[in-house]
RNA sequence: GGCUGAGUGGCAGAGUGGUUAUGCAGCGGCCUGCAAAGCCGUGUACAGCGGUUCGAUUCCGCUCUCAGCCUCCA
């Protein structure tokens, strides 16, 4: 049997997974700022950590997982204003439009999503702390500011040195600041800003605050991984680090994981870029489960290229697997069988879900051998492979629900107009009207719908027309 | 300038010091009224140059190329 190892960002090594509590798991990821729809990069964090999380219970841990929502920001601001919008009631928009996208791409829901607004309390009570403790200070403009050189392991994470970095590169030094790496821990309210009272007069928090807050009033001071985005490595999670540890004194994180990036032509997708696809565009076109394969399909650390082609893989590749679980019934293995065995290998390899996936597609092919000559085996072998499709949250649905299921604009015709056809069609076959038969089949599908005759039974699914 | 990561067959994408990844596409066959699905067979792949080794795509060095971070960002 494997242990579970973990890419760990602070060592940029593999690591034998131990818990802080033997049987539980604390995981807190850094989520959305909810100012706009997701796009597929924000799918991408969501699925590979559901994932992440799906994993661990099937491992037998118990799971808390804590995903934050920072509801108050400068772009949020910008946006009410832009749009003319109370910020809260945009912010209450998008969050719940992220829970439809988080739906359709199977995402559990995290046991825990803490707003950053109902949680600055804690965060004001850290920095009191933090300027007790002379890592922090107050700006001459008001603004609170933590100090990076009071913090002796700053960049330990994304290992740099504070003398090596650029600082101005791409904004103004900030002349409040002692060092040009000080960050805003809490921001002086302009007029007509949302704002909350503090002991630094009315104001708001500095981004990297509230994870610091919500992570450690969620899990405790230490705990066990904390994920995320590549590009929340420096300065967020930095930060997050020098924040808490400096506060609390003891050490925050153990494993640090931080998932690839989504690319558009071989660029970062990215809103500053401008070059994203919200998952909402996406879904017009491709089943969520499609989506989520397309994520799984690569490791997490890895870069992962957007195309059509790449949906349109995913696609062919899922309903490969649900085409396997058809017309057999699941029935519990008693022993392990080496897909089992070589799926959790690879899972326990740093989620290696690629890997993973392959061994899905071996035992799917042994599945549709089997189905004709040994129905028994067959059921075992679609039992294992249900097993494997739950923590990857594959594979999950009603096989034919699935490949009868709509996927967008090209395949509208209805389901009973379908099985209509169907009969005349039968009807045709009965006749030895080749003709009519087939001509009935091609008409079916130029709108989307591929047939497939079974012995005497027709079984049909949608495919792009 | 500093610091990361990556370059695998037509495409996508794992992995390994010597033996089949996997999926899609292609080709040949079985099955089928014909298809579809499925099954079987089929591909002289590992950026370049050196080195270590009996043997390197896999380890080491250099070169080239690409991507990311250096206070917007998942």
């Amino acid at each position: 049997m494997s242990v579970l190892k973990i890419h760990n960002t602070l060592t940029r090594q593999k690591e034998v997974f131990v818990p802080i509590n033997e049987g539980h798991v604390n995981l807190y990821v850094c989520g959305m700022t909810v100012y706009d729809f997701c796009h597929i990069g924000h799918a991408r964090v969501m699925v590979v950590f559901d994932m992440v999380s799906r994993y661990l219970r099937y491992l037998g841990y118990q799971v808390k997982y804590v995903r934050n929502i920072t509801d108050i920001d400068d772009k949020i601001i910008a946006r009410s204003i832009e749009n003319n919008e109370n910020y809260s009631q945009l912010t209450k928009r998008f969050i719940d439009e992220m829970h439809k996208d988080e739906a359709a791409l199977n995402v559990r829901h995290p046991d825990l999503e803490p707003l950053a607004t109902d949680s600055i309390d804690d965060m004001i009570a850290m920095i009191k702390t933090l300027i007790k403790k002379e890592h922090a200070y107050i700006g001459a403009n008001g603004d609170v500011y933590y100090a990076v050189d009071s913090f002796k392991n700053y960049g330990q994470l994304s290992k740099r040195q504070l003398d090596d970095m650029n600082a101005g590169e791409r904004i103004d030094v900030d002349e409040n600041k002692l060092n040009p790496f000080d960050f805003v821990l809490w921001k002086s309210a302009k007029e007509g800003e949302p704002s909350w009272e503090s002991p630094w007069g009315d104001g708001r928090p500095g981004w990297h605050i509230e994870c610091s807050a919500m992570a450690t009033c969620c899990l405790g001071n230490h705990f066990d991984i904390h994920g995320g985005g590549m590009d929340l490595q420096f300065p967020h999670h930095e930060n997050e680090i020098a924040q808490s540890e400096a506060a609390t004194g003891e050490k925050y994180v153990n494993t640090w994981m931080h998932n690839g990036f989504v690319r558009i032509d071989d660029e970062k997708m990215s809103k500053s870029l401008g070059n994203f696809f919200t998952v909402r565009d996406v879904l017009k076109q491709y089943r969520g489960e499609e989506i989520r394969f397309f994520v799984l399909s690569s490791h997490y650390r890895s870069a992962l290229n957007y195309s059509d082609d790449q949906l349109k893989e995913s696609r062919a590749a899922i309903e490969r697997l649900y085409t396997a679980l058809r017309h057999v019934d699941a029935v519990e293995n008693s022993i392990k069988s080496p897909y089992i065995e070589r799926f959790e290998k690879a899972m326990n390899d740093d989620f290696n879900t690629a890997k993973a996936i392959s061994v899905m597609f071996e035992c799917a092919n042994e599945l549709n051998k089997l189905k004709m000559t040994a129905p028994d085996e067959a059921s075992k072998l679609a039992s294992d492979l249900l097993k494997m499709g739950e923590p990857l949250g594959l594979i999950g649905q009603d096989p034919e629900e699935f490949l009868h299921s709509d996927m967008g604009a090209k395949s509208t015709i209805k389901s009973d107009a379908i099985e209509k056809a169907i009969a005349r069609r039968l009807q045709a076959k009965l006749d030895k009207n080749w003709a009519l038969a087939d001509q009935i089949r091609d008409e079916l599908k130029d709108q989307g719908v591929i047939l497939e005759d079974a012995g005497k039974e027709t079984t049909w699914r949608r495919a792009s027309a």
